[in-house]
DNA sequence: TCCAAATCTGTAAACGTTTGCATCCCTGGG
DNA sequence: CCCAGGGATGCAAACGTTTACAGATTTGGA
């Protein structure tokens, strides 16, 4: 080697202080010539930091974590972390996961949530994890969250709806999913009956429809809506996806979008712009960023508070004051 | 502790022989009383070996990997290995992971490669990877290989078509990606000639339109396809996806599917059953579950060879004999 | 009864870093 | 000229396992 300790080597590869400068260079020329790169585990054991971040979702195929994903690795892959996820697609993966927790975080420094729910049966992060957690789409005690006002985004939809001269505004709902306890679409619910509320219109029950989450679902519902004995003349759906659907059935039907049927989606799914869909913008991507910037900042020892994501209202082409 | 030393309570908790049931049971008593697990930084470096796969693959947000994923990840959880994603999103990403290839290797003791077309350059796995590498949906050089046979399925998804009379038959291309060097959509392409000319038809450029992969892509190309002088009583569609954006503009349109045009797609998305479309059957799961048991074999020392998966036809609702 | 083989257990040396502490050298001020 | 102080380096002890090896004990067959 270059007649150096294994200590000064240690500290000139990372950049630590007291080592002359020109040490320094002498064994980062060395180590390049070597293609030396300290091992992970040995640098692990010895230092306790892992360089890892824990990943759990319920999984990842999905729009809403497969954008978030992308986001998060970027910041990390810059960051030099490594991503370690845990999918929990059943049930049973879930109580797992919960179960292994203690383990789970001993190989992370870091830990962020998606769409995990975890906070559902009334526990906070400390519960289950003692490394720094981020939560995504979700407030739970003892971890940084980072969400939306699901609420308030809905209700700024279906004004939007009766701005435009509505006053029979249908609903496609996405169904609380059977094992996972999100409160995302009673949130959205109730941010739908505000606003009807608000402006002095009933709420009608046969009027929300469930749409399943997915684009053949949405067709479903809108069928339903529009064999209603009062069809509604505009419609919110909880999710872009099912808009899809929405859009696909009418123009089957041979209804004219948005001349017949005013349509609001919510999400801004990447083929929302390209399909002329007005929705409510989740920019997910940008969360997942932010995300992996708030557990960073957590192992480093910042203080952080939860952030409130905006949802703008993207006007496009599928509404349009009513005929 | 039991009074018995750190060797024997490592081979007992490890399930090695040579330790009394008398003694392995009081340490195991022991390990779940104090919740003890081993240290997993510590038994890596020692054991060297480091119970994690790496995966890496362009993006999960899409159908093939997010279903792959699923497959891969149930097999590892079970066998208690830590899935170690890397992500590719753009070709800097890419350039960078080949880049650091070497050190991935040391931080896994397998690696799963999903769409990521490392063969282009005519590379083999050894030239980055020292690890066991399985690669699904590529054919690579040094390692196991999991695929389909895109030029046959495309052919025989042509070839239904034919048999049901149709002999205007349009393609949807699904585009070589700028970054992505994939060979399938030209293996399809070289598919659905083949079936054209074994039946002696001819091959008519203006009946192939890029439909982007995506379904408002699939839409704009059917609408291109049924303005031709002559339109195709019939589609193939290189994904289903596109498949749903045609469906979705043929009902725009008023044509009745499958009566004025015959639609079918390739890979059996979530939704094709639900939407009644026939389709090339991709059972990426299930390849997800061969491509971990692979890979594990392959750890094992196990002798393995390449796989080459089935593409059966489902025959749904969206194709029929010509007029 | 004795010995070899098999079974069990313990000792201690890895594994390859990080890091607290001691040492050495050099600079500059008194 | 001396000494204080800080920068640069080395030494050696962790970090918490795994595992080769050796010793101890048991077993069974001759």
């Amino acid at each position: 080697m270059t007649g150096v300790s294994v200590a000064t080597v240690s500290r000139a590869l990372r950049n630590l202080p007291y080592v002359a400068s020109a040490t320094r260079s002498r064994v980062l020329d060395a180590a390049a010539e070597l293609q030396y790169e300290a091992h992970p585990q040995a640098s692990r054991l010895a230092s306790g930091r892992t360089w890892t971040i824990g990943l759990a979702a319920p999984q990842f195929g999905s729009w809403f974590p497969s954008r978030a994903l992308g986001g998060i690795n970027s910041v990390f892959a810059e960051a030099g972390y490594d991503l370690l996820i845990s999918m929990m697609a059943t049930p049973e993966d879930r109580r797992r996961f919960l179960h292994e927790a203690r383990s789970f975080c001993r190989r992370v420094d870091g830990i962020v949530l998606i769409d995990t729910f975890v906070s559902a049966e009334g526990n906070s992060a400390g519960d289950f994890f003692d490394r720094p957690v981020v939560a995504v789409n979700e407030r739970l005690e003892g971890a940084a969250s980072i969400i939306i006002d699901n609420r308030l985004a809905a209700r700024r939809a279906v004004e939007h709806l009766i701005e435009l001269g509505h006053d029979r505004i249908g609903l496609v709902v996405g169904p609380q999913l059977e094992d996972l306890p999100t409160p995302v679409p009673a949130q959205r619910l109730l941010g739908y009956e505000d606003a009807l509320r608000a402006a002095g219109l009933p709420c009608e029950p046969q009027l929300a429809v469930s749409g399943d989450w997915t684009a053949a679902g949405g067709a479903v519902a809108v069928s339903r809506l529009l064999e209603c004995a009062e069809p509604p003349t505009a419609v919110f759906c909880m999710s872009d996806q099912m808009a899809f659907g929405v859009l696909w059935a009418a123009a089957r039907r041979g209804l004219n979008i948005p001349g017949d049927l005013s349509v609001i989606g919510f999400d801004d799914h990447d083929l929302s712009e390209a399909m002329g869909l007005t929705t409510m913008r989740q920019a997910v991507d940008e969360m997942g960023v932010r995300a992996a910037e708030t557990v960073m900042a957590l192992i480093g020892g910042e203080p952080v508070s939860d952030i409130t994501w905006d949802v703008p209202l993207m006007v496009r082409e599928t509404t349009s004051s009513v005929g």
